[in-house]
DNA sequence: AAGGTGACAGTTT
DNA sequence: TAAACTGCCACCT
């Protein structure tokens, strides 16, 4: 049984479940993790999703406001914006217009 | 091994 | 009202 206790690898996985075109919040999906209080750790998995295979739509997470925070750890400042944008998110001052909208959350899978 | 870091979020001033 | 502070905890050096 492979050990899937890593909270990275956990992050990863959700992430993964994220429709296109839609976005969620690092809160989310630390709430669905389990560990609301870790959001943080959200993030920072992100910043290793780069190196994960298959790659982790990192884009598709904003913080709570919606706002692109983590832009500039990607390859360009601008290239979460574009990968959002080609997905049909449009996005504004760094920030996801519509986002209460286009927001997913990861219990809707369960129902 | 111990301390510092941080792509958040909630609370307080 | 907006801005600033603290808590939080898994990963990294």
């Amino acid at each position: 049984m492979a050990k899937q206790n890593d909270f990275f690898d956990s992050v990863y996985q959700v992430v993964r479940l994220i429709p296109e075109g839609r976005v969620t919040s690092y809160g989310a999906i630390a709430n669905y993790l389990g560990a609301a209080r870790s959001s943080r750790m959200v993030g920072y998995a992100m910043n290793a999703s780069f190196n994960e295979m298959p790659p982790v739509p990192a884009h598709r997470v904003v913080n709570r406001n919606g706002q692109l925070s983590g832009r500039k750890h990607f390859e360009h400042p601008f290239k979460m914006q574009e990968l959002l944008e080609a997905e049909g998110i449009q996005v504004e001052d760094d920030a996801v217009v519509g986002f209460q909208e286009l927001f997913w959350d990861p219990f809707s899978l369960e129902g």
